[in-house]
RNA sequence: GCGGCCGUGACGGAAUUGGCAGACGUGCAGGAUUUAGGUUCCUGUGCCUUACAGCGUGUGGGUUCAAAUCCCACCGGCCGCACCA
């Protein structure tokens, strides 16, 4: 018979559908498993076969989790606040609603005819005011507990979005969105205080499975420093100037200080800096500069000697010169360094351009050259001398810092607070009325969801002002402390707000009186496994960790860690192995490849193409391949003996024992490769029982789980396949009675012996010596050492 | 600079407690069936060879009976962060 998968797919995705085959279920007494892939934003483009891949992994191992008895929630939802929606509302002067509305049904729509088993019932969309009056609720808990405040800094701002992003979305200088630059403008924004949790998103990583890569980027990302804080006099004033450093050993190598061209001590002493238009100059210059020249990491140290101040080393006494420089930034420490240029080499490059003095204080390098950044034996450091500088100097200073109170012991991140606020409309309204007499106050609980009014124009103002400032029944209202008049906030929430606790909501969607049954939160809490993109590791991941532990510190939820598991998916490449892009032109529709090979070879093939956390190009000819796997199969199943074939029963069992294991380990391209060279056995071998191949075909489910249920039903298989017991392998089956082990003289192959899989040594060696290949190779020369290993090598060492 | 990782046929990729390198798929070559084939089936396919042998996992060393796998040095590539004090 023909393989119609068309008719096939469509059959089963309706039966299914019919049926609520994969709905979890709501009480249970199998064990749970929490399977979450990231959910889509949905955009106008549709699906790319890259969603495919990402979540076909889970998929396939949430199938076969329900195959082993587990309750499972494998769920999807729609990520839908953004600016993509937004700014094609603006272009084509229709709501955002109405274009999410239409993009989430077309995503939905293009789900099911691939056939993943999502609980349907279960959808959530974060742009429904029942899901975003829980965001807003769980911004208020932050803003109640002091977690999210306002502040005016400089901001990462995209002149072309006209938005104001976080660090997390400005990496590398460039907005997340749009890719253009990002510059930095003095801006007046709310953050979320995501430092208070430094320690705690470090310290949970312990207690999660995450690759080391993830973890690592995690890590970095925060970027945990310990060191020391040291307040250095300014000559002159009774000002400190206050520096970090992680090397508090070398503060005898201190030979000049340098802040950042932004640093308040500036502003301060005006009236005793003795060449302020040489500094002003210089700040005009940085602020130019930063935009283009910063991402180009030049590497030239620029700076200019601030006259008229000098500042005094603190274990020393010495009277060393000030210079600002924008190789120090304001953001980080406390915008102002000692400067070491023996042991540092960005000051060692300053001290070079400027002539300064360089001292070594640490031995082991030539700072005649270069920087010595190593460790050794601390010189011309006092009470250091002769100590060894890592082991004893740094605990030794601080102490020595401590007592005399110049500086205390400290740590720093890299992680800052993340800025959250959008200045668009299509986000969560952020519920914060102004009061002019009682200042910031919240929205009341049960006034929430606070609604997006309808708006004429979707525009962002010029200064990057929110279009809801423009209107005025929405930013006007009544102070819900005082009742006096009060304005509203005017900003929206970041993208990022509404994924940061999804996976909660998918636990109890309905739920109107929390954002879930906390009964339901136990049962389901944590996420068993969560795969995703490695590009969300240092955002989504990070944030939604931060929101979780704040939420279990409020007794919200009930696991510390929101995610016991953590993986990535490699992404789908273009034919030409460059990343898949219209403007290259070699991006693939999956509903084209579902359209002219089948959900069942469209999924097959993503997940074989090859090592699921790599990358790979796409390659048609392959995927043709997949399809012949799938035909192979139906052509096979109408030629069955009623009978088992004994000889394939070992076969089978270390499929079903090698597909099983290498599900669990995301090895999907082996486990199918398995999978075809059973079919290649099978077929070779003529016979295959009913039974045989049946047990094969509860192994394809997950992974093909149209044609498997089509098969399943023709054979006579009872209920869904999808629901049917996976196979259960015998150990003592996977493991034949004779092997082909390779019969080796000085380790080189020489031949290949059949023999019994316990045969010892004495048996192994007397046959393997038979063979004549390794006669040829043994003959004349004295065997001095035989090495057996039953099962696996045979060895003969000669001379 | 810091952190994570990789280097295997024409291609995607297997093989990692060290034990027959190249599973599985693609591609290619030859053959069969077919009016025809982006069908199906069979055979072959790391390099050099008629064969035997020899050589082969980025390069050079090392450990070992045995190395793609472990160690050292180097070369090349990918990803993340980055003047982070």
């Amino acid at each position: 018979m023909k393989y119609n998968f068309k008719e096939i797919e469509k059959k089963w995705q309706d039966k299914w559908e019919e049926d609520g085959v994969f709905r979890a279920e709501e009480t249970s007494d199998k064990p749970k498993f929490y399977g979450l892939v990231e959910f889509p934003y949905p955009s106008g483009a549709g699906m790319h076969v890259g969603h495919i891949k990402a979540y076909s992994g889970l998929e396939v191992v949430s199938r076969k989790r329900r195959m082993q008895g587990y309750n499972v929630l494998f769920p999807i939802g729609f990520d839908a606040f953004g600016l993509p929606a937004e700014n094609y509302a603006i272009k084509t002067n229709q709501h955002p609603r109405v274009i999410t509305d239409k993009n989430i049904q077309h995503f939905s729509e293009q789900l099911r005819r691939v056939g993943f088993s999502f609980d349907w019932s279960r959808v959530v969309d974060t742009t429904d005011e029942n899901y975003y009056k829980w965001t807003q609720w769980i911004f208020l808990k932050l803003f109640d507990h002091g977690l999210a405040y306002r502040d005016k800094t400089f901001v990462n701002y995209c002149p072309s979005c006209k938005v104001v992003l976080s660090n997390e979305d400005s990496q590398g200088g460039k907005c997340d969105i749009c890719h253009s630059d990002i510059i930095q403008k003095s801006k007046e924004v709310w953050y979320l205080r995501i430092t208070e949790y430094a320690d705690k998103l470090l310290d949970g990583l312990d207690q999660v499975d995450f690759p080391e890569n993830i973890r690592a980027q995690e890590e970095n990302w925060i970027g945990k420093s310990r060191g020391a804080f040291v307040n250095f006099k300014i000559d002159g004033t009774d000002e400190d100037l206050r520096i970090y450093t992680t090397r508090p050993d070398t503060l005898f190598g201190v030979t000049f200080m340098v802040i950042a061209p932004e640093h308040p001590l500036i502003d301060n002493n005006t009236d005793k800096i003795t060449n302020m238009d040489a500094i002003r100059a210089y700040r005009e210059e940085c602020q130019k500069k930063s935009e283009f020249e910063r991402v180009n990491m030049v590497k030239d140290k620029t700076g200019v000697k601030v006259e008229g101040l000098c500042a005094v080393n603190p274990v020393n006494g010495k009277k060393i010169p000030l210079f600002i420089a924008d190789y120090v930034m304001m953001g980080y420490g406390t915008g102002a360094i000692m400067a070491v240029p023996g042991h540092d080499q960005r000051d060692y490059d300053f001290a070079k351009a400027f002539g300064l003095d360089i001292i070594e204080v640490i031995k082991g390098g030539d700072i005649e050259k270069e920087a010595y950044t190593g460790d050794g034996e601390m010189v011309n450091s006092d009470f250091l001398n002769g100590y060894d500088n890592k082991k004893d100097s740094i605990d030794r200073m601080i102490q020595y810092l401590e007592e005399k109170g110049i500086g205390e012991a400290g740590v720093q991140y890299k992680m800052k607070d993340w800025a959250f606020n959008r200045q668009r409309y299509w986000g969560e309204p952020i519920p914060i009325v102004h009061c002019p007499k009682c200042g910031m106050v919240g929205v009341p609980y049960e006034e929430l969801p606070l609604r997006l009014p309808e708006v004429e124009n979707f525009k962002p103002g010029e200064d990057g002002e929110s279009p809801l400032a423009k209107i005025e029944s929405f930013v006007n209202c009544k102070c819900p402390k005082c009742g006096g008049d009060a304005k509203r906030e005017t900003d929206t929430m970041p993208q990022w707000a509404g994924s940061s606790w999804y996976f909660l909501r998918y636990t109890d969607p309905h739920n109107d009186k929390a954002f879930a049954d906390p009964e339901k939160l136990k049962y389901w809490l944590p996420v068993d496994w969560y795969n995703g993109g490695m590009e969300h590791v240092t955002r989504h991941l990070i944030y939604s960790r931060f929101w979780h532990h704040f939420l279990y510190d409020i007794g919200a939820v009930p696991t510390y860690e929101p995610y016991a598991k953590r993986t990535a998916q490699g992404m789908v490449l273009g034919a030409d192995g460059s990343k898949m892009s219209k403007s290259l032109g070699n991006v693939v529709d999956p509903l084209d490849v579902v359209e002219e090979f089948g959900a069942d070879t469209l999924r097959t093939y993503v997940l074989f193409m090859g090592d699921y956390g790599a990358s790979s190009p796409w390659n048609e000819s392959s995927v043709r391949g997949c399809k012949r796997f799938l035909e192979r199969i139906l052509r096979l199943s109408e030629n069955l003996g009623e009978k088992d074939d004994p000889g394939l029963e070992s076969k089978l069992h270390k499929t079903i024992k090698k597909v099983t294991s290498d599900i669990e380990e995301m090895k999907f391209n082996t486990g199918i490769a398995s999978m075809m060279a059973l079919m290649n056995d099978f077929e070779a071998a003529g016979n295959v029982g009913k039974g045989q191949f049946m047990d094969f075909l509860k192994l394809l489910a997950p992974f093909a789980p149209h044609l498997a249920e089509e098969i399943w039903e023709r054979l006579g298989g009872e209920g869904y396949i999808s629901l049917a017991p996976w196979p259960e392998y015998d150990e003592s089956k996977t493991i034949e009675a004779t092997v082909e082990i390779s019969v080796q003289v000085n380790g080189k192959p020489r031949d290949v012996l059949r023999i019994a899989v316990d045969a010892d040594e004495a048996a192994a060696s007397a046959a393997g010596l038979a063979l004549s290949k390794v006669q040829k190779f043994v003959e004349g020369k004295r065997v001095v050492k035989t090495i057996y290993r039953a099962g696996k090598i045979l060895n003969f060492v000669v001379k």
